[in-house]
RNA sequence: GGGGGAGUAGCUCAGCUGGUGAGAGCAGGCGUCUUAUACACGCCCGGUCGGUGGUUCGAGUCCACCCUCCCCUACCA
């Protein structure tokens, strides 16, 4: 028997049960045994920054990656199940700094890397615990670590990191040190997620380096890169549009006095006062017009152009020059007594003389904004630089790694360039160097990490060449020249890969035209530790491809390293002898980028070096999914970079990408702005499959906005379902009925029923295809069209067949298929709703066959089974029904006839599409709509009135300005309607396929049509129907009584009916009114004093009636 | 700065190669149905389709210009 259900559902604490049902049955394992060996399909996690608990926006991601691993299980598909945390970088060690209340990199220095390191490592574990106890209450079924033993690695790693420890792996048992416990993670013996830290991926970067060494893509720059200051590291093109801001800066312009004409000054407009310290020439555009003016005692140079915006006051042009007559003119800096500049500037001047200040010419130089000339610092920005290195001028660069004033600049030594403005400012006016200043607004690059606006500093920094651009199509390339890029070769893996949404194939390839070579080195402490070894003696570079290949070749600070895992600052004290000379060499001091990281685990997590069999057996990935904003850059990009150098070829064949997830608002979820929802919060008020439908109905390539009153209306959606399977439920257990009765054959089952059952089937035909094709939101719209399908239709029409039915086998004939329409819904919503379909189907299955298996997961898709339900010709015919009723219910409520006011007739004709119906099916029709008879008629020509509705797409080319006639005449309905069909309006005759003829009412009737499909209602109410309205009315307010008095549904009662003369009228049906009520006496007379009253307004008169409970009859 | 997208009901969005009363969901109002008991269904309200001009018999849809927002991209001082 099943369980009795509450009407309303606690969806939380069901989760919360079934969550334990699920461990303490090793479902999850016991799923996977029963896949392994099928048909492979390969699923790689991009993985989860394992930094902080996982948020809202990570469950929309799991979502798909759920819902997709848990479909093709059910498809009997093997899977590696395996989870990824993405663990190495400036995410962690922003963080811990914070926790240490760290503000530099002399902070972390002091303290220790070691120490520093160690922390990075535990942050991770902690959060990398947290996210899994988060998903796994998400139902996201994974290999999951567990969340206790990460933590006592943890608590491990910070008390004796070389201990020796146990650990329970798949294969038994692993001994080994904490430190190395941890940094074995994910790999085959452990089990578990993957961790990007782990030994084999940063063994397998280090390969992948050295590969691209080999072919001589790897080089060391020497360049003015973006710099964080508070970070202390540069910032590559792949970061540098996340941090884009709108920023207020000091618009500057100031003098450059000219050395060879006395009293005339150049003016230089910046918004970055610091770099006028480092001030080299000044540049102009040959072809621009420069003109002098006279302001007052004062006499300036500028461009023409920028005279209105560029100076303050009125003034007076006294001549114009062509930018080229400017050239070579030489100027006196504001900074140029500092020892810094004069160092600089002492042997670096034409014929080794000292270097001057003097106007060079620029083809970059424009007037749209400052003053036409172009104060240029090598040192501080990176087309400077590019201009620099052209005319080989001399490079001043000021700052450090912190972005504070090095040795040789005055007051200014030793200062942070963020507050120097106004010292700078001062000086300047002190000096008479200043013009003006006034703020300036502008997008200009920040810190995505911590916010900051960068600065521009000349530092060296590794790069992988992508390549050259070729100014032609790629067609049109040759496979040299394709060789010789690696940008064309990534181009052409992407061309093999599917992207879904399909724009994301442009991006890609727009994204790899135009980027520029990969910058992977950060001057940083936690993350790969990068193996390159710069010799300083000779200059040979050397990379090393693995860690086996670093002891062999290791010199001396083996033994430091040995017994740690691949990462600062063990792995530092290695040296290596020189290729070239021989001489000890140490690894350069840079970590990696972490995007390295993530791109190499279709090899690291796919045992790529330990394992080729198990490789070849799970690479390329069929699928792959992750938010894209930012993703084409960044982890799609690193995978396909890696893989493409390595292998050649795509790492994946399908990646779908879905958007941003924002507050109800629209804004980005923001804790101060109120508008945030953590993870935890909405699992445990909304329940994770309410969760899981909001985002299995978001349409993946719009951004969602994710909120309470989102999830109200996902949760009304699964209430519909809930209250179909509560109703089934209570009449089932009322009726003692369950699926081992025999049901009735399909064909002697009525039309409604097959037309369910026919509709199940083709859901779970028509889902399945969406979710084959990772197209999870169209497969929700199937589901929620079949709910309401099985709820406002089936359903309601089927109703009095489970609570009230006098035929057995229709009864049975009815639980039987709404049985098995719930359990195969349930089935169909088992990935994307684990929890309520499990709920359905422990209820609705386990509790009443021992049989079956225990849980809807380890069961399979049911679409084969289903198949023979289908009934295509029944379904449509169905659907002209159900148009139908939808008419005639307009119809009586425009007309103003209620639905319990039962009416004489209903005609209907039928299209081509309604022929399929049965005989069955008019009878609830009939109930339906309330009417005694409803009459199939082939045409309405005798009920109706024409209209004539011209079809302007056919005929508007041809008649062109004769419509509005024609269109007025149809609207008058002034239409001559030929029997061959074709129509005569305002004197131009349309053929029959350029009209659609429409139907009106006659007097007495009320008509709709739709789509060829005509309803017309009998709206005359006679006496006798009036009558037997006004008995349903009673009826309604003797249910309505029940109610009050909280009857059970099976409670029997007396019921006593007033005399009078409305009691007259409906005398006849006062038997039928007993037998609907569950009354077993019914008298006319006085109401008994100890009976409930209630009393209802009819047309005649008021009904007045009491009812008691029938003591004792119930037993 | 360049490229792309979008501005349609209070909110979120549909509106195909131009066709003449502009749609859905939610919110609001009204009603209906019901021993699925407050679930559901129906109806109504509500829009000068960002602005201006143009092409056309006809423009939310095509063209031009302008305004606003978003995304991508960029070494501009």
């Amino acid at each position: 028997m099943f369980a009795p259900v509450p009407s309303k559902p606690d969806l939380v604490a069901e989760e919360h049960a079934l969550l334990a049902f699920w461990r303490d049955r090793r479902i999850f394992a016991r799923l996977r045994e029963q896949v392994a060996g099928g048909t492979r399909w390969s699923f790689l996690d991009g993985p989860i920054t394992a930094n902080n608990p996982m948020g809202v926006h990570h469950a929309w991601g799991r979502t798909y990656k759920d819902v997709f691993q848990r479909y093709h299980a059910m498809l009997g598909h093997d899977q590696r199940w395996q989870n990824g945390f993405d663990c190495q970088g400036l995410w962690v060690e922003v963080n811990v700094e914070r926790d240490l209340g760290f503000t530099s990199k002399r902070d972390i220095e002091d303290y220790g890397i070691a120490e520093f390191v160690s922390l990075c490592k535990q942050r991770v574990l902690t959060y990398a615990a947290r996210q899994t106890e988060q998903s796994i209450r998400l139902g996201y079924w994974m290999d999951w670590d567990d969340p206790e033993e990460l933590r006592r690695l943890r608590d491990l790693l910070a008390a004796e990191p070389d201990a020796s420890v146990t650990v329970e792996g798949p294969r038994g048992p692993v001994t080994d040190t904490v430190e190395m416990i941890v940094g074995r993670l994910g790999m085959p013996e452990v089990g578990g997620s993957y961790y990007t830290f782990s030994n084999e991926n940063n063994d397998l970067i280090w390969a992948f380096l050295a590969e691209c060494h080999r072919r001589g893509w790897l080089y060391k720059g020497h360049d003015t890169m973006p710099w964080c200051a508070r970070c202390g590291t540069g910032i590559s093109q792949h970061e540098m549009t996340e941090g884009y801001q709108d920023r207020e800066d000091p618009g500057l312009t100031i003098r450059f006095p000219l050395i060879d004409r006395p009293g005339e000054a150049l003016l230089v407009w910046t918004t970055t006062p610091w770099t006028l310290t480092s001030n080299v020439v000044a540049a102009v555009g040959a072809e621009l017009a420069y003109v002098k003016v006279r302001q007052g005692d004062r006499v300036y140079w500028l461009g023409k152009g920028t005279l209105r915006q560029a100076l303050q006051g009125p003034f007076e042009v006294l001549d114009e020059l062509p930018g080229s007559a400017l050239e070579g003119w030489r100027y006196r800096g504001p900074f140029d007594d500092l020892h810094a500049v004069r160092a600089a500037f002492a042997t670096s001047g034409r014929a080794g003389g000292a270097f001057e200040h003097h106007i060079v010419l620029w083809d970059e130089v424009g007037e749209e904004e400052g003053t036409g000339i172009v104060h240029v610092a090598p040192g501080c920005g990176a087309e400077d630089f590019a201009l620099g290195k052209q005319l080989g001028l001399p490079m001043i660069a000021p700052l450090d790694e912190n972005g504070i004033f090095i040795e040789g600049f005055d007051a200014l030594t030793g200062r942070d360039v963020r507050d120097t403005t106004d010292q700078i400012l001062e000086r300047l006016r002190h000096h008479g160097f200043f013009y003006r200043l006034e703020p300036y607004r502008h997008r200009y690059p920040h810190c995505w990490r911590c916010g900051t606006p960068l600065v521009f500093r000349l530092v060296d920094e590794w790069y992988i060449s992508m390549g050259p651009v070729y100014d032609r199509p790629r067609s049109e390339l040759t496979a040299d020249e394709v060789d010789a890029s690696l940008r064309y070769q990534i181009m052409e893996v992407v061309d093999g890969i599917r992207w879904i949404p399909s724009f994301g194939y442009e991006r890609e390839l727009d994204w790899l035209l135009n980027m520029h070579d990969w910058m992977i080195s950060k001057k940083r402490y936690w993350g790969l530790a990068l193996p390159i070894y710069d010799c300083r003696a000779c200059g040979t570079v050397e990379v090393v491809g693995g860690r086996e290949e670093l002891r062999e070749r290791a010199v001396e600070g083996w033994e430091v390293l040995e017994g740690h895992t691949p990462h600062r600052p063990y792995v530092d004290a290695v040296k290596i002898a020189c290729p070239g000379c021989g001489a000890p060499v140490e690894r350069v001091r840079d970590v990696g980028n972490p995007w390295l990281d993530a791109g190499i685990v279709p090899f690291s997590t796919m045992h790529y070096r330990t394992d080729p069999a198990y490789w070849e057996t799970w690479f390329p990935a069929d699928f792959i999914t992750e938010s894209f904003p930012g993703q084409f850059r960044n982890w799609f990009y690193s995978l396909l970079a890696m893989s493409t150098v390595l292998r050649r070829e795509a790492p994946f064949r399908t990646i779908f990408g879905y958007a941003t997830l924002f507050g109800e608002d629209g804004r980005p979820m923001h804790k101060s702005w109120g508008n945030a929802i953590e993870f935890d919060e909405a699992a445990e008020r909304m329940g994770v499959d309410v969760m899981r439908w909001t985002y299995a109905n978001a349409r993946p390539e719009d951004n969602i906005l994710f909120g309470w009153h989102a999830a109200d209306e996902a949760r009304r959606e699964l209430l519909v379902l809930w209250n179909v399977y509560a109703f089934f439920v209570t009449y089932a257990r009322v009726a003692g009925w369950t699926p081992d009765r025999p049901a009735p054959a399909l064909d002697d089952r009525t039309g409604l029923d097959r037309w369910i059952l026919s509709r199940l089937a083709g859901l779970a035909d028509r889902v399945g295809d969406r979710l084959a094709d990772y197209d999870l939101d169209a497969g929700a719209r199937e589901i929620s069209r079949f709910i309401d399908d099985l709820s406002t239709w089936y359903l309601r029409l089927s109703r009095k067949r489970f609570s009230r039915s006098s035929d057995a086998a229709d009864r049975d004939a009815a639980f039987a298929t709404l049985h098995t329409s719930l359990v195969g819904l349930a089935r169909v919503l088992a990935p994307i709703l684990p929890f309520l379909s499990e709920s359905l189907y422990r209820n609705l299955v386990v509790a009443v066959d021992a049989a079956a298996p225990e849980s809807i997961h380890l069961t399979s898709w049911p679409a084969p089974e289903l198949s023979s339900f289908r009934d295509p010709g029944l379904e449509d015919a169905m659907a002209v029904f159900s148009r139908a009723v939808e008419l005639i219910r307009s119809l009586r409520s425009q007309a103003g006839i209620k639905l319990r006011q039962p009416l004489a007739r209903a005609w209907i004709t039928l299209t081509d599409a309604g022929v399929g119906y049965s005989d069955d099916m008019l009878g609830r029709l009939a109930d339906e709509i309330n009417v005694k008879e409803i009459v199939v008629i082939a045409s309405d020509s005798d009920l109706v009135e024409r209209r004539v509705k011209p079809l302007l797409p056919r005929i508007g080319r041809r008649l062109g300005a004769a419509i509005p006639a024609v269109m007025a005449a149809a609207r008058d309905g002034t239409a001559e309607i030929h029997a061959d069909g074709s129509v005569t309006l305002a004197g131009v005759t349309l053929a029959p396929d350029e009209v659609e003829i429409l139907s009106s009412p006659r007097p007495g009737t009320a008509v709709a049509h739709d789509e060829g499909l005509v309803v017309v209602l009998d709206t005359t109410v006679t006496p006798e129907l009036r009558a037997e309205g006004e008995a349903r009315d009673l009826q309604r307010a003797i249910q309505d009584l029940r109610r009050e008095m909280g009857l059970a549904v099976d409670e029997r009662i007396d019921l006593a009916v007033e005399e009078g003369p409305a009691v007259e009228r409906i005398s006849p049906f006062l038997a039928g009114i007993g037998a609907e009520t569950l009354a077993d006496a019914v008298a006319v007379g006085p109401v008994p004093a100890d009976a409930a009253f209630g009393e209802v307004a009819v047309e005649s008169g008021t009904l007045r009636f009491g009812i008691r409970r029938r003591d004792g009859a119930a037993s």
